[in-house]
DNA sequence: ATGTTCAGTTGAACGTGTTCAAAAACAGTA
DNA sequence: TACTGTTTTTGAACACGTTCAACTGAACAT
């Protein structure tokens, strides 16, 4: 029973703190101001996360497994370009109540250290959670890989949605119209690549790349 | 003689900032602690610099002026490839001692809005004075490019440029061994890339690559 | 000399994220 | 019921970046 309403104050903190994060915005919301929504002492929510940072972790980290079942439809298209495709505009759709707080994630994002950042440690399930996502949709497309590059498509796959979501968080255009001709252009050009990656004559350029991931991941 | 006093104050807090920095990192170093160091109250700071931020800013600002007559050998190479070799490697000398301190300025790289990013508008001054480095190197060369391509690839090459250095910032392997292996392996494949980028079948590839850009720059 | 002006300087105060010692609420046991 | 130990909750306190009203004193005008 204790355990019960910790757990529904956790929520109720989580919940107040992400009401006022759309409302406001992240860095405009205090930690004040949350506890007192939450009707609780400020103290409180550091009981319950360890940082103002955290809960938003927290938020990404419950989104991706909302979406999971969101993704279903995207990953029934045929060809690897439909999917990605529409795994992103799903991400785009769901995330975009809360593009504008989640801002607050990418802002230290270029920082590994950093705990918020998707590359770090904290973030590692998250992330590779994230992963199975492009892993699905590589494999059941049987789009053919070069075996060489084959472990290694997904997390690049990975990389480039990063880069594409960073993108649509700061993009100011209509209707982020602008991240999707983005996605649209480039998931093409993406795609090419990687079926001319094929071509026996490629061999060295598929080591060059091959030499700059594992470089890249130490 | 007023403003030459006032000039001293204002560099004499730049560097007792600085030095802090490189001691303790530019979290751990407080506007406190600069001020005392300089013998002078904390508001003071303030009247010759905007936020601690700014102080970082301007830092950077003075050494890509001081890079300046640095890079003069690096440009001296007939091929691009040793000259992109040669700036990334005078950069890395030039910054090493603080490099610790510059990730503050990547930290915060990610975000567009804030004033330290690479990408925001007080840095674009900054950001101009670098592209004519790479414009210069691929001018002297002579490395024929794509009338297309011809207007950005300065500005590419400078984005790739932050790339690296976003890489080298946060390397943590012996004297940045890592990065040095990746310049070598990546300046290469660039210029394979630009090289090739001429062959008149690619027409419709560098179209794509242009679309991107003009959608990146909005 | 005296007064005026204003760049230069001060340090207290504000609001922030975060910590912490103490209090309160609870669960289990006697 | 009373005692004990644990979990939950409180709110004051801390250190930080930053702001601001007030003060100082050199340069200049009268």
């Amino acid at each position: 029973m204790r355990q019960q309403r910790s757990a529904e104050t956790r929520v109720k903190i989580l919940e107040a703190a992400l009401d006022l994060f759309r409302e406001r915005g992240f860095p405009e919301s205090t930690m004040r101001e949350i506890a007192a929504r939450s009707g609780v002492a400020t103290g409180l929510a550091y009981y319950y996360f360890a940082s103002k940072d955290a809960i938003v972790l927290e938020y990404y980290q419950r989104a991706l497994e909302d979406l999971g079942p969101l993704l279903e439809p995207a990953q029934q298209h045929k060809k690897v370009e439909d999917r990605l495709n529409a795994i992103l505009e799903a991400k785009f759709q769901y995330f975009e109540p809360n593009r504008r707080f989640l801002g607050a994630l990418m802002s230290n994002a270029a920082d590994p250290a950093s705990p918020l950042s998707p590359f770090s440690e904290p973030s590692r399930p998250i992330r590779e959670f994230d992963f199975a996502q492009f892993q699905r949709a590589l494999d059941e497309t049987g789009v053919s890989i070069p075996k060489d590059l084959a472990p290694h498509m997904a997390k690049i796959l990975w990389m480039y949605q990063m880069g594409i979501l960073l993108f649509w968080i700061y993009d100011r255009s209509e209707n982020q119209s602008r991240s999707r001709q983005l996605v649209k252009r480039s998931v093409g050009m993406v795609v090419s690549l990687l079926k001319l990656s094929n071509l026996p004559l490629l061999k060295p350029a598929r080591k060059t790349v091959l030499d700059l991931v594992a470089i890249l991941e130490g």
